[in-house]
DNA sequence: GTATAAAGGATTGCATGCAATTTCGCCACA
DNA sequence: TGTGGCGAAATTGCATGCAATCCTTTATAC
């Protein structure tokens, strides 16, 4: 039996391919995803881009109108508000596990990840919005629940997507000030800090999200994905 | 514009009949869903059944081997307590978004899916089993939060697969008169008690589903879900 | 000049074909 | 009799082809 049996492939990797350069604003919300050009910019056949899409589909990050063909999505304020009100309640269940499970190895992953925040901090912006989504989901993952993190990490990627519709350009998404803070208060096991800390922190980015740009109709497709595509046709990780 | 622009199509109505021959238990965790026979039964070719059973797979109801085919799920005893764990959860949300959203309209749905439920009490097992478990989509309908909504759905579902597994056979598996009993205290805008309530009757349908079957390894694929395809063939609603 | 209709091009929906992988049966051999 | 390996059958992974649908452009009528 191959060690590569868990191998992710071809599938999961344009899948998460796609997702990051949406999550990074390299496909716009509106923008068209022919499955044609996909394909052969992933060198690929249009099956494989069908699958990604419709699992992006799944997760909210595309629309999928029929016949017509995919796009990235583009959340409605109102889906928006819906969204980040879910967000926050279903943080406070991740909190609370994670305050249960809380030992030391926990404790180093949250900080190891919070170093990463840091060294990015003045990288890209793209990367460090990034990494602040991924705060979340490494929270969520050390929640212990399976099906938990799912659902965060799809509330968490659709979020995302919204504040690149919504939020104004400068805002620098999620503080790490703000991270750091629940850290510590996680670290001292005191639950209610922690959720309330994370409440702020989830209405702070929302807030953020309150006067829309208003940008226009479906954009053009643009094959400046080239870095995203050349992972996965080499096989990278 | 025809008006059946939001027609579902056939991908949709696969998806929908092998998800309720699952839950209804015509399809038992474990068995393989080989993709031509049943392509050869639905009368369409792999690629729409390799399209359901992904949205299956995404759901939760059916594992996808690699180069191994799918079969119906068999979660473990652990995924089951993290599902039943967090359907209480879950479900508390929902309640008091119902609470908040409560109108003469609401109640009269809750009145009537109980009614059916109340109907079918006497009739085969299956069906009220599938009635017990869309109360509880439909309380989160209400609730009025789409991703709320599909996320208390596949949790249900995954739930009902659950007991389909574990469960003794002969409980009546969501008592008519909890949920008689939740209605009451939701029309009475009585957050508090319908919270407990749900809370009891939840932790009741779990806990009838401690001890196992042990059920042996895959069983051989049956070809007895005739009904589900035929409405699948004939595009009926 | 505007509006409507028809033709052409582009894109998706679905089926089928071929190669790769796994599974199962069979036979040899200890 | 039990075990190991080899080969055929079954099944999935992926690409491609054709038909159906939608969008755009052009031509024609008012």
């Amino acid at each position: 039996m191959k060690a590569a049996d868990k191998a992710k492939h071809r599938t999961d990797m344009i899948s998460s391919a796609l997702r990051s350069a949406i999550l990074e604003r390299v496909l716009m919300p509106g923008m068209k995803l022919p499955e044609d050009s996909l394909g052969e910019r992933f060198g690929v056949s249009r099956t494989l881009i069908r699958q990604s899409l419709e699992r992006l589909a799944a997760e909210g990050l595309v629309e999928l109108r029929r016949n017509k063909g995919a796009m990235v999505a583009r959340p409605s304020l109102e889906e928006a508000r819906d969204l980040f009100e879910l967000r926050t309640q279903i943080e406070d269940l991740v909190i609370s596990r994670v305050v249960k499970n809380m030992s030391p190895e926990i404790l180093g992953e949250l900080e190891s990840h919070l170093a990463k925040e840091v060294e990015a901090e003045h990288a890209s912006e793209p990367i460090s919005i990034r990494l602040a989504t991924e705060f979340h989901i490494l929270l969520a993952r050390l929640a212990g629940s399976p099906v938990l993190l799912r659902y965060v990490e799809e509330i968490g990627y659709r979020c995302g997507l919204t504040l690149s519709l919504y939020a104004r350009p400068h805002s620098t998404d999620c503080g790490i000030q703000e991270h750091r803070q629940i850290i510590d208060a996680l670290a001292k096991g005191d639950e209610d800090t922690a959720r309330k800390l994370m409440r702020h922190h989830l209405t702070a980015v929302a807030d953020r999200a309150l006067f829309r740009t208003e940008e226009g109709g479906p954009l053009l497709y643009l094959d400046a994905l080239e870095p995203y595509a050349k992972k996965v046709r080499d096989g990278g990780a």
